[in-house]
DNA sequence: AACAATATGTTAAAAATTTCACGGGCTAGC
DNA sequence: GCTAGCCCGTGAAATTTTTAACATATTGTT
């Protein structure tokens, strides 16, 4: 077991997520934040709300949650912005499937029939087109 | 344990897939395919030749990965093509970080000034856009 | 005060994952 | 033939993950 350096808090090796683990991020991520109550409604299974409460506090003694209170519930957030969890979920994916070539993964993207794009978000692609463009040089 | 309905075999239950196993389709997917020997150098700390081979086949029994011998060894393979599996996995990165909307990707994508395009590879976003406001009509 | 309803804290058993030692088969070189 | 080197298969121990029972705390109601 580690012992945070800032805190003295015990801490758990945090490496990899288990299974479960790794669903309640992706949870807290997706929903901004998670009361035991909620993870327990959208886990897979049914697990109890005894079990899911000792995930969320192994996520946060892992540091990946962090708990405050609200009208005496616990409300667990992400330790890690959402922007950086985002940034670092699609390097992953990238490096797996795309050779870590961002142009593959938008070609795979806007290549998707099913994905039909509006054409606000057309327009809005090609501003940030053109702004790469400019960067370029 | 499950039973394959075509083969008679038996199967483990597939579902999500452990950490270990995570890993080594990560593998499987970058390099196209995996022997024993070249898993368990990639892989995180330092699992024994017996180790890994393990979870090959168990991953094979889940019906994730095939093997085809070659010059005596094994050479393992993704069941599912690298194209399917990608596109999956972005559709979860897109829904647990991005709302499920492509704009937001690419958007987040192109934002990042750390990914320098080339001009080249602009030029190909570009027909792509060009293609999709096309085909949005 | 006593009770019910709702939350969290603690602990430990059950289940799954992860690990690898050992055994066996095949090939190449002596 | 015998041996060394390399590879795969199997069974079981070691470890981690997953689960949930039970205990405790707080709040609102009768």
């Amino acid at each position: 077991m580690c012992v945070n350096i800032l805190t003295g808090k015990h801490m758990r090796p945090t490496n990899y997520l288990s299974k479960r683990e790794q669903e309640i991020m992706e949870l807290v991520y997706e929903r901004g934040h998670l009361t035991s109550n909620e993870a327990m409604e959208h886990l897979s299974g049914e697990p109890s709300n005894s079990t899911v409460r000792t995930l969320l506090r192994i996520l946060e003694e892992k540091g990946q949650l962090m708990h405050e209170e609200r009208e005496g519930k616990f409300f667990y957030l992400p330790v890690v912005p959402r922007t950086s969890a985002a940034k670092q979920a699609l390097e992953g994916v990238m490096k797996t499937f795309f050779r870590g070539s961002v142009g593959d993964v938008v070609a795979a993207l806007l290549d998707d029939e099913h994905a039909h794009l509006s054409v606000d978000e057309i327009d809005r692609l090609q501003k940030l087109i053109d702004q790469a463009r400019e960067e370029g040089n």
